[in-house]
RNA sequence: GCGCCUGUGGCUCAAUGGAUAGAGCAUCUGACUACGGAUCAGAAGGUUGGGGGUUCGAGUCCCUCCAGGCGCGCCA
């Protein structure tokens, strides 16, 4: 993602404690041994440890050998060696490979690897919270569409990915409000009101006005509902203010509901007149003025964004008196900063990447620092296609497709889903034909499969009088057991990088690696003997990891909004 | 012209600078009178747009070229 945020944040990762502090000491050992090791200060990017892709690299790797070797005069394979050596004798390893160019690989005792299931079980829907945004007062405003027309393809994007990211970011520690701008103010806005009457008098669509069912579905539901404020209008401006003030009304709750039909919810609807109403743009100007950052020029207010970075000065309030919509964006992050954000994140569509440049320059007129006080998330373009070709939507010409339309034809876990899956740097291209008639292909249902498998499972292990009270992690000892127990200790960072990063794809792309290690662990082991065969200590040890796979796939899905269905 | 994003198997997309570039769909071959076959096992399919560079190591970072998307208003 196209992120203006800050470098260099802190990513503690949840490693196991004792296992990085074992590495620490091994290293230093390593490195003491050797001439000038005493200079070399470790940092904690050192102790990193990392978990190979393939599982034949053990449970955890380390590169730090190669990192380190030439700074000691050694080659990295027999650095490795040395720092191998000493790590064999924690307690919690099996054993210590080096490998390729340098890598240790560590393999973890079973029986280490197998608490980690019991461990999830109690943690229950708090494993994978994490602590990385800890103390971050974070407003995430997204979809902020205008209240011209009902969700968009776009906006449904930002709906999914907003949402997710909010939870993701919640779940970091962070203190998330959730925001939307709704933008009530200017000249599109009479457009739109002027498109209500005309249609309300049969007008064709005037020049500049928005067509579609839509527009004559309020009209008439404006002229159904306010027939006396109507009929003591006078003229058509009259007439036009009517439908703009019940207009604007209906198509925001239709917003509203639609959104939480989607499981989106805004804690704050912030209305841009209030900015202009409030003195809050008034406030922002005077600030601004006071602090050296704006002239006057062509009878127009400006303020010197090129002073931080911008290709031009912007115009904030119009020769005529008028303030630019940018004046709006200025008194309203003004209002935020006072409402005691630290962070002010912006997700925005690729249309207004323009912005960047303007917005930061803004913030940083302020005395904020851009990237931190404010952080902006450009996300790319949702395309329409039909039959292979791309179709341009447009509110104008009222051939849009809605949030609506897509829930209608895939519902909403599906939608959500596949809107969450991808990176937001890339474009998307929807078919919606296409989308319904291969429904059955989203891997919503390949996760949420599994999911309703674990409660399969356990229904039958219930049933059968099996429950964890025998749980002994040595027992799981099978090679499906140790991936799945791998992927499952994964879960808490990639929640983390996925907050860092405010990526929430890594969290569906997670799933479905889990799902597959879930399955394949399905097939080849038994939670419920077969036949005859007695129940014991190892179907407790599995009743248990196919509850900790169960919570961690609920835990997961509810990241992105997704319901994790008992059954399908 | 300048700026941002993208370019990875036939298609849709992954991959905090790490090991043999991974999934799904499509194609082909197998597996159910054992806990849900919406599953699993396997095969085939790649010069990561081209070319330089940095690094022990580059799909990832830097430069350059090519292609596509988006943007450069006293519009919102």
């Amino acid at each position: 993602m196209s992120k203006h945020v800050p470098q260099g944040l802190p990513l503690t990762l949840m490693n196991d404690a004792t296992l990085t502090s074992a590495l620490a000491a091994s290293i230093r050992a390593a490195l003491d041994r050797r001439e000038g090791g005493q200079e070399i200060t470790l940092s904690e990017d050192d102790l990193k440890l990392e978990r190979p892709k393939n599982r034949d690299h053990g449970d955890w790797a380390s590169n730090v050998a190669m990192r380190f070797a030439k700074r000691v005069g050694t080659n990295p394979r027999e650095l490795a060696q040395e720092i191998a050596s000493g790590l064999e004798e924690d307690p919690s390893v099996k054993k210590v490979d080096v490998a390729g160019p340098g890598f240790i690989n560590i393999t973890l005792d079973e029986a280490a690897a197998g608490e980690l299931a019991r461990e999830i079980v109690a943690a229950g829907e708090t494993y994978g919270s994490n602590q990385a945004l800890t103390g971050r007062n974070i407003n995430l405003e997204f979809v902020s569409a205008n209240p011209t027309g009902p969700i968009h393809l776009g906006g449904a994007r930002w709906a999914a990915v907003g949402d997710s990211l909010a939870r993701v970011l919640a779940n970091a520690g962070a203190e998330v409000t959730r925001e939307y701008y709704f933008n009530d103010h200017g000249a599109q806005i009479d457009r739109f009101a002027n498109s209500l009457v005309a249609a309300h008098l049969g007008e064709p669509t005037p020049e500049d006005g928005y067509a579609g069912q839509y527009i004559i579905d309020i009209a008439n539901q404006v002229a159904a509902e306010n027939a006396a404020e109507l009929a003591a209008a006078s003229d058509r401006d009259a007439k036009q203010e009517v439908f703009r003030k019940h207009g604007v009304e209906l198509m925001f709750g239709a917003i509203r509901e639609k959104l939480e039909e989607f499981r989106v919810h805004f804690d704050v609807f912030f209305h841009e007149d209030t900015v202009h109403t409030d003195g809050s743009v008034e406030a922002a100007i005077q600030k601004l003025r006071g602090l050296g950052r704006i002239f006057d020029e062509d009878g127009a207010v400006w303020l010197r964004t090129t002073d931080f970075g911008d290709d031009k000065d912007r115009v904030i309030v119009r020769s005529n008196g008028e303030p630019t919509y940018f004046a709006g964006d200025i008194g309203y992050y003004l209002n935020k900063r006072e409402r005691g954000f630290d962070e002010c994140l912006y997700m925005l569509g690729a249309d207004h990447h323009g912005y960047i440049g303007r917005m930061m320059a803004m913030a940083e007129s302020f005395g904020d620092t851009p990237g931190v006080n404010m952080q902006i998330l450009i996300g790319q373009m949702v395309n329409l296609v039909k039959d292979g070709e791309p179709v341009r939507m447009s509110k104008r010409a009222g051939n849009i497709v809605t949030l609506d339309d897509l829930v209608d034809a895939v519902g909403v876990d599906a939608a959500r889903y596949s809107l969450v899956r991808s990176s937001t740097n890339t474009s998307m291209d929807i078919d919606l034909d296409l989308l319904v008639s291969r429904s059955n292909d989203n891997p919503v249902y390949y996760v949420q499969y599994a999911h309703a498998r674990t409660r399969a499972v356990n229904r039958n292990a219930t049933e059968a009088g099996i429950n964890g009270d025998n749980f002994d992690p040595a027992t799981l000892t099978h090679p499906t057991e140790n991936n799945l127990l791998g992927q499952l200790r994964e879960f808490p960072r990639i929640l983390e990088v996925a907050a860092v990063e405010r990526e929430p794809h890594r969290v569906s792309r997670y799933l479905e690696d889990l799902a597959a290690a879930y399955n394949r662990w399905y097939d080849q082991t038994r939670v419920i003997p077969q036949g005859d065969a007695p129940v014991e200590a190892v179907h407790s040890s599995r009743f248990v990891l196919n509850e900790a796979a169960a919570q961690v796939l609920r835990n997961g899905l509810t990241m992105i909004g997704v319901v994790a269905p008992d059954r399908m």
